[in-house]
DNA sequence: GTGGTCTAGACCACA
DNA sequence: GTGGTCTAGACCACA
């Protein structure tokens, strides 16, 4: 469900909130969902599991999640079922700048990196 | 020449290496090639100059760049000219495939991709 | 452990990667076993912490030490046990080099020279 | 007659200085002797001219070297002839003891370094 | 507790 | 002018 890659240089509680953030802007996580325990997710990804903690709570501060005593944690209600496209595509920006930047610093041109997008997606 | 993002989470000596290495793999700083001052580099991005500095020296124990006593780094001879286009779209996969994963945990599909990354390709 | 001379000309963490390395190669820091930690050794040293990481990392980057997030470094694996006595005997020789160089310009002979080594050597 | 090694990590001008001041000592360079110029060891190293300058400087400073308009620096005649052997095995200490301290650091005995110092000094 | 990153600023070696 | 080293000290990520 997750990719964590802790060479990445980014936190990897912020690789995890990002990644549920986008769960939830896309559905797949829809509001009142159980998110897996922080135990299971540390174990899965042998990750300390205040480091999932650390996300969790990041997220609850937003609001994206809520916290249940006893309970998994679950996606607030008050996220919308799925996002508009349009919100979606806005956190997807930053992706595509890293994509444009890097490509035109590799001096390669909009069809070759389309045509790795297109490649990669049908893997 | 750069773009450096100081809350990305990626430290910004790693981003700027990175960014290096790209130019250098497209051909836009050749071998020989002088790079800006370490100075003019942080004033120019408002960073410390060892942060400059801690980049330049990881493309030199790399051998990517060349230290010249008393005079400004430059890029190694031994960079080829500009890397086969193989070897830079290999460089653009991590990019893609984080884009790709954001993509599809955004629930959006590969056309809605490719027509954003058209969009910002042509700002 | 370790004998830094912040007056030698030769740039602190240089010294002490330097000797790290010979007590690798020299088998008395075992593959697996722990470094002291950065703080521990600045403070021993009267250093600042950085000046400790940067042999670290310079470490690091060589094979030398891994990395363990959260916990101690630790001497890599890959490193063999001890290193053959001839290896031994090469990393010894820039500073066999330095002794004779030293003891020529001081028109000093070998008999000499020996007589101090083996002095030195007993205190 | 010098040998400089620019990846020392040891300032090129407090080798070069250190180097004079043991022919000095061993009385190779006699008082009166006359030193190469600044641009004549300057274009032998490949080394700017004023690293060499700052050495001559420093040794002047120290009385080891006089400066004479015109004409070519000199050893100072208050340099003895040569020094006591008692006074140029004390300048050879520090040598000493950096190959002790690696040797051990090593883990080779006296007998292997001593074997080593007399094979090298043969070459 | 561990190491990593960054800043502000001093001073050094070399061209 | 160039880059390198070091300090003192803040704050972060992770165990």
């Amino acid at each position: 469900m997750f990719i964590l890659n802790p060479l990445s240089g980014i936190p990897i509680y912020r690789q995890l909130a990002e990644q549920i953030r986008r769960l939830v802007a896309g559905g797949q996580l829809a509001p009142g969902a159980a998110l897996p325990s922080v135990r299971e997710l540390a174990l899965e990804h042998a990750v300390n599991p205040m480091t999932i903690s650390k996300a969790y709570a990041l997220l609850e501060a937003e609001g994206v999640l809520v916290r249940n005593r006893g309970k998994p944690m679950t996606v607030a209600s008050r996220s919308a079922t799925q996002a508009a496209p349009r919100e979606r595509l806005a956190q997807l920006e930053d992706e595509v700048a890293n994509l444009i930047l890097a490509a035109r610093q590799l001096e390669l041109d909009r069809e070759q990196v389309i045509a790795l997008v297109e490649e990669k997606w049908s893997e």
